[in-house]
DNA sequence: ACAAAAGTGTTTGAACTACACCCATGC
DNA sequence: GCATGGGTGTAGTTCAAACACTTTTGT
């Protein structure tokens, strides 16, 4: 398979994803145990070969929808590429990995060899996709700071309270409601549904419900400093 | 080649790199020209086939030795992976970009066929490179942003006018010396050498020369909000 | 009335932009 | 002197965190 001239080959290509969602204060991942060697009872993230016909977008979709159902993953994106020429043992394989994300009102069914995991205890995972699942909670962290990307954890309509518990859980750390609030009304990201939740059996003020105004990713604060210059300024002189 | 029963096949694997840097005002893109079919004399990014012993990063520097010295290359990361079917005529090929920067002041030799072309200006591109060029100069812009990256743009020792022509070059528009100053300097990026640099014929007062504190990518701006509140607070009761 | 939860008003502070002004050099 | 480019002082704005306080419900 090697040509020893050039000692290029011809190697396999794989996609895997690190389907995220919230559930019960924390980040959880889709993770499926191994029947069979190699690593046999560790815990592996869903993926497949890429086939001649499909992008390593379209791959992922299509092997995605034998885990989880594809209509309930709201969010997809490349991560990265993973190519040590030992990341798997045998043959070599490059992997193209994914974020993916599942908003916390789905339950998708799962088959019973799969379930959803805590990002913070893992079970033995296979192969390098601890890695894999970890720099996914990272980029998700800090879209979270920058775009509209909440969408994609959130059910359709949700309260603030609601909100807050998602990002916390995401972000790993505890969110203020009210400056949450703020923010994502500030850059216009929130509409009012005009619905109120009910209040909880020991009474409060019913929650007004919201919805994300896009449910397409958007970066919404995109210069952190070194703007453009306010009138335009293409060649204004400045200082 | 193609495995009937499953589509899969095993296919060939490139790495293409974007190597940019400022010169003359404008940003730039090492391109080498064609010179046999697909594509010949249309130009193309720097890359070429991974092989079986090297990850992707090891390919590029590899690859990128036989047209430019790499030790002239500042900074190496991963941009995305390309793998539409039909991206390249012919039998398939997957390619792993990669954004490299090399530093102003350097002017490596290139071969008789490569040159550096500015961005604003690309000659006819082949296959999908065009595309890749054009989200490496997306990325870098959103680096200088948030990151030290500029350090890979600038050399040793550097003004603070001259920092701002990489800058303004780099990100397109016009950008204040006096705030580029203070944002770099606040976030203890600057470190001055102590040496002036000679004013030019018409006079004027010496400029200082700083050099970048740090000649590896930090992020220097974590998080554009939802920070994490004050007193660590990882439960901390908020709101 | 009281507790609980939601939501608003307001203060404080940090970071960045803009612009005026002062400094050091060549001619 | 005065033009030229470098550098600092400082006001003004925006944005977000913190926290006090009001609103609306259940019991």
């Amino acid at each position: 398979m090697t040509d020893a001239t050039t000692g290029t080959a011809a190697l396999a290509h794989e996609v895997l994803a690190a389907v995220l969602r919230v559930r019960a204060g924390s980040l959880q991942v889709v993770l499926w145990e191994r029947a069979m060697e190699p690593h046999a009872h560790r815990w592996s993230l869903p993926g497949g070969r890429l086939r001649a016909d499909e992008d390593v977008e379209a791959s992922i979709r299509r092997q995605l929808a034998e885990k989880v159902d594809v209509r309930k993953v709201s969010h997809v994106e490349q991560l990265a590429v993973f190519s040590a020429p030992d990341r798997v043992p045998g043959p070599r394989v490059v992997a193209t990995a994914f974020l993916c994300l599942v908003p916390s009102h789905l339950d998708p069914e799962l088959p019973p060899d799969t379930a959803w995991h805590s990002l913070d205890a893992l079970p033995p995972t296979a192969f390098d996709h601890e890695t894999i699942a970890s720099r996914a909670q990272s980029r998700l962290r800090s879209k979270l700071s920058y775009t509209n990307i909440g969408f994609a954890l959130a059910p359709p309509a949700f309260t603030i309270s609601e909100l807050r518990e998602l990002y916390s859980a995401a972000l790993g750390y505890r969110v203020s409601a009210t400056n949450l609030q703020r923010v994502l009304a500030r850059r216009g990201l929130l509409v009012p549904t005009g619905e109120t939740a009910k209040p909880g059996r020991a009474g409060g003020r019913p929650a007004a419900q919201f919805r994300f105004a896009d449910t397409r990713m958007a970066v919404t604060d995109p210069f952190a400093v070194l703007r453009p210059p306010a009138g335009d300024g293409a060649l204004g002189r400045t200082n």
